[in-house]
DNA sequence: TCCAAGATTTAGGCAAGACTAAAAATGGGA
DNA sequence: TCCCATTTTTAGTCTTGCCTAAATCTTGGA
């Protein structure tokens, strides 16, 4: 396959690396190869080639045995790629009827494929969102995004009321799981009850109390409630 | 690369091969190698490597030296991707604003890439048309397509009011030319002056006439007028 | 300090799909 | 009928990106 490009001169593999490279590098430090391989499900061996591979392109920093980091060329790429999947996650739930937990591996697969122009007429369509149906921050076209300040909800402090922010996971049953008890981005919480050793939280939503696991807890991240955002 | 599939259980080139001998083959002949490889701008010598691959897989018929033939299996594929582009470009032209010059690109890229879900939304949210911009019919989800009853304008009888049913071209000058000058699908029209050596045709649309160059006549592909079908 | 477990890299292969060059088949015209 | 131009196929390479097996590095614990 003469290694279809995109408009990155850059092949969907390479496309898919950096995405998960960025996706992985979110707390600083760099990405381990088996890291890496464990994201893309791939062998660690065919990662260290490929991470070689983009090393001299000048799309990775790496030094053997410790790890990979974007350089600015690879993070602009990748930071594209981000706000392609997002804004097409978007659409889909905006214009064609999808719910959160069928977009993802749809997205997967356009992100690839659609051209800047589509790209940016599906923006306009839906008037430039700023996040996507998760809550994630859609980078903008200059490769901007905003700072994240939420926390997993086992992270948050008693007693304050917060809001969910983002709800960090691709797995559909969760994801339909969240949605039915009414934990989705904007909905303002308060932590009534924590148990230990991970164990589940009770959170008070308007006026009904439900227990969380602490599994279910890990994927909604959280902030400080801002502004006059609604409960459910 | 792992050769990645679409939902045929077969690689983006292989949906590339068998589209193109689709098209080819639509005079009934069988398609030669050097056609298919002008047609995917591809070496003589690699498209015989892939049609002999493509027997083997049983998706064409293959007589060496004589061309090759859709099987049933190749025919089906090949027209589930003729209704994905088809339908593709309806969608780009209705819902995001783009002209039927620039949808060919877009829909070559994307229809390898959205899942069947996708395309019946798509399809849904047009209510199901039946022929895309330029007037081609689009097969249905059962792989059963519209027959073309269609000639070339300078096949036309003369003397005939006629209708445009199909714009039969991709290149995209050609087709803003024919938008400006209101050539498009459902126009009816009267050839009302008829140059020989394939030279120029002049046309009645309404009350005005113009004069249609020869290629740009091949391309109108029209059939009797048929219904209360409108003018310009 | 040293060693073994685990992580990483290297080495060697494979498949898809493209290419060029060379060989073989076809077919129209003399 | 025969020949030569054209078309098609075969043969041999190349690139991308994956794999497994083997070698090498790192590091925590004895």
């Amino acid at each position: 396959m003469s290694a279809a490009i995109a408009g990155n001169g850059v092949t969907r593999s390479v496309e898919d690396y950096l995405k998960v490279i960025y996706r992985l590098s979110t707390e600083g430090r760099p990405a381990s190869t088996s890291e890496i391989a464990q994201a893309l499900e791939l062998a660690p061996a065919s990662v260290s080639g490929m991470i070689k591979r983009l090393s001299e392109q000048g799309l990775l920093d790496h030094e053997p045995y410790r790890g990979a980091q974007l350089t600015d060329e690879g993070r602009r790429i990748a930071l594209r790629m981000v706000r392609r999947h997002r804004l097409i996650e978007s659409y889909l739930v905006a214009a064609l009827g999808y719910s959160w937990d069928t977009v993802h591996d749809e997205a997967e697969r356009l992100e690839h494929a659609v051209s800047d122009l589509l790209i940016e007429r599906m923006a306009a369509a839906m008037g430039h969102p700023t996040a996507d149906p998760h809550g994630d921050p859609i980078p903008a076209a200059d490769g901007s995004i905003e700072a994240d300040d939420s926390v997993p909800l086992p992270d948050v402090p008693s007693g304050a009321t917060i809001e969910i922010r983002r709800v960090n996971t691709d797995n559909p049953a969760l994801l339909r799981h969240l949605a039915e008890r009414g934990l989705r981005p904007g909905v303002r919480l308060l932590v009534t009850d924590r148990q230990p050793f991970s164990g589940p939280l009770t959170v008070r939503i308007g006026d009904a109390e439900q227990v969380v696991g602490a599994e279910v807890a890990r994927s909604l991240r959280c902030a400080p409630a801002g502004g006059t955002g609604g409960a459910a």
